[in-house]
RNA sequence: GGCGGCUUGGCCAAGUGGUAAGGCGACGGCCUGCAAAGCCGUUAUUCUCCAGUUCAAAUCUGGAAGCCGCCUCCA
């Protein structure tokens, strides 16, 4: 089996084969920090999240580079606004971005750089590109040469001359072509800088990318990620400066994420129509949230609503449903090392081109099947049933691994939820045992009624053989 | 205007040439005092529409309609 990739690059799926054998090098653009995270970002990060961590899992020795922008326009504006430094303005925000990320239980890449601590290696490429005449300086700022690179547009499927006549590209009389951008700007007063050989400034969004990569990763690397709407510019623009300046292939790989839209549009700051990580956490459990995120296909748009969450919320719990039934069974759940059938389909599904969606499809299958096995041996369960459960126990755990799922104690995940809720669990235990009293003297209509009263709690209750058990409504 | 993507059952969603996964919902059944959970069964002769290629198409080609994205900061 081997794992395909769709890459932007060539607008096809095509077979992953590393640089280096059993090695992946991997660098994702992350946030611009000024403000709080989007669950759009949230999307971006879990979906290269997991797809690390199955790189980790099929056994590549992984180099995960994720990059903090953390000097431009919006921050140095945003510490105008509030009277901060910019710099607290990105360290606040980087804090936050963890906070959110680990909550969402996303693991930290190898490194996370950040563009301030790398502006040494941005003014050496900067230079080495005009030395090569790829860019050009003009009043303290430096311009990249677009027509100076020949592959320029390759990632996004655009020529120039199509740019231009678009015309919304900003007219500057100093640049030699309109689709120039900016390596290196001047500050203007009141702005950070640095010095550089073409005095105060700071550098352009763009370059930042290709320094650090460069860096941690060398000339060129295996997988280049980010969201679709870094495509161009930024993309092609690192392509343009990366390639221009050590002539060497930059990423071998790109990879780009969809949307979380809503009501089919985009989120975004600029709409307005966003949803914060923390406010959607304080609604849904983090595992629905990551489960509504991986539910469709990484390149498909994915559209947040309360109806998607509540199937997200409703698939989460059907799968801790049935491995409290596992616990039930051996007290604590397990992963061995074998493998079994529900594995390999997963990483079928995964190989093609990280088909997550696909893979929760047949989890589903399997979990119907692990009921069935587990009603139809409800008195007793033979040694031989036993290991069956237990290898079907054990691919779902490893696929939780993967999917960064499934990681609660099942009996912890459903007791979690009564002391996040509002009930008052002595008052419901009391009721349950009134309940248990009525229906022992077959007072049914009172046991009704207390279920009722339940019910309006948000509490749904099962009437096990020996016992009653109760459940916060998701 | 340029470039790209999407359109699958009531809803969500996999599926890139071999005869439509899965989830939610609904309905019927098993279980239950009744429920809940779980299980069983039913729920798309059909994949936006039109034409074409093919023994065979949701999947390929051409055209139409609708929606969305990028081209400006954006995950």
């Amino acid at each position: 089996m081997t794992l395909r990739i769709y890459n932007t690059l060539k607008g096809t799926k095509e077979e992953f084969k590393p640089i280096e054998e059993g090695k992946v090098k991997i660098y994702i653009c992350g946030p611009t920090v000024y403000d709080s995270c989007h669950i759009g970002h949230g999307r971006a990060v879990v979906v290269f999240d997991v797809i690390v961590r199955y790189l980790e899992t099929i056994g590549y020795d992984v180099t995960y580079i994720r990059n903090f922008t953390d000097v431009d326009d919006k921050i140095i504006n945003r510490g105008n606004e509030t009277g901060m430094h910019f710099l607290e303005v990105s360290e606040k925000y980087i804090k936050e971005f963890h906070e959110d990320m680990d909550a969402l239980n996303v693991r930290r890449a190898t490194r996370e750089p950040r563009a301030t601590e790398h502006i040494d290696d941005i003014i050496d490429i900067v230079q080495l590109l005009i030395d090569k005449d790829k860019a050009y300086a003009v009043d303290g700022d430096v311009y990249f040469s677009v027509d100076s690179f020949k592959d320029y547009g390759k990632l996004s499927g655009r020529n120039v001359e199509d740019m231009k006549a678009g015309a919304r590209i900003d007219i500057d009389d100093r640049k030699k072509n309109p689709a120039d951008f900016a390596l290196w700007k001047s500050a203007k007063p009141e702005e950070p800088f640095w010095d550089s050989p073409w005095g105060k400034g700071r550098p352009g969004w763009h370059i930042e990318c290709s320094a650090m990569s460069y860096r941690f990763l060398g000339e060129t690397f295996d997988i280049h990620g980010g969201g679709k709407d870094l495509i161009f510019p930024h993309h092609e623009n690192e392509i343009a400066q990366s390639e221009a300046a050590f002539d060497k292939e930059f990423a071998k790989y790109w990879i780009h994420n969809g949307f979380v839209n809503i009501n089919k549009e985009k989120m975004s700051k600029s709409l307005g129509n966003f949803l914060t990580i923390k406010k959607v956490l304080k609604e849904y459990h983090p595992e629905a949230v990551r489960m509504f995120l991986l539910s469709n296909h990484y390149r498909s748009p994915v559209d947040f609503s309360e109806s998607s969450m509540a199937e997200a919320s409703a698939a989460l719990e059907r799968v801790y449903t049935t491995l409290l039934r596992g616990e039930e069974i051996f007290g604590q759940l397990s992963v061995t090392e074998e493998t079994g059938e529900l594995w390999k389909n997963f990483k079928t599904s995964m190989d093609d081109d990280f088909n997550t969606a696909q893979a929760i499809g047949t989890l589903f299958e399997v979990l119907r099947k692990m009921n069935r096995t587990l009603d139809k041996n409800r008195d007793e369960i033979s040694d031989d049933v036993k290991s069956d459960i237990q290898k079907t126990v054990s691919d779902i755990l490893k696929i939780g691994d993967v999917l960064g799922l499934f990681t609660t104690k099942p009996s912890d995940y459903f007791e979690s939820r009564k002391s996040a809720s509002s009930v008052d669990e002595v008052e419901v235990e009391a009721l349950i045992k009134e309940r248990r009293e009525a229906r022992a003297s077959k007072d049914f209509a009172r046991a009704d009624a207390i279920r009722d009263e339940l019910d309006a709690m948000n509490i749904v209750i099962e009437d096990k053989a020996d016992k009653t058990v109760w459940k916060v409504k998701s």
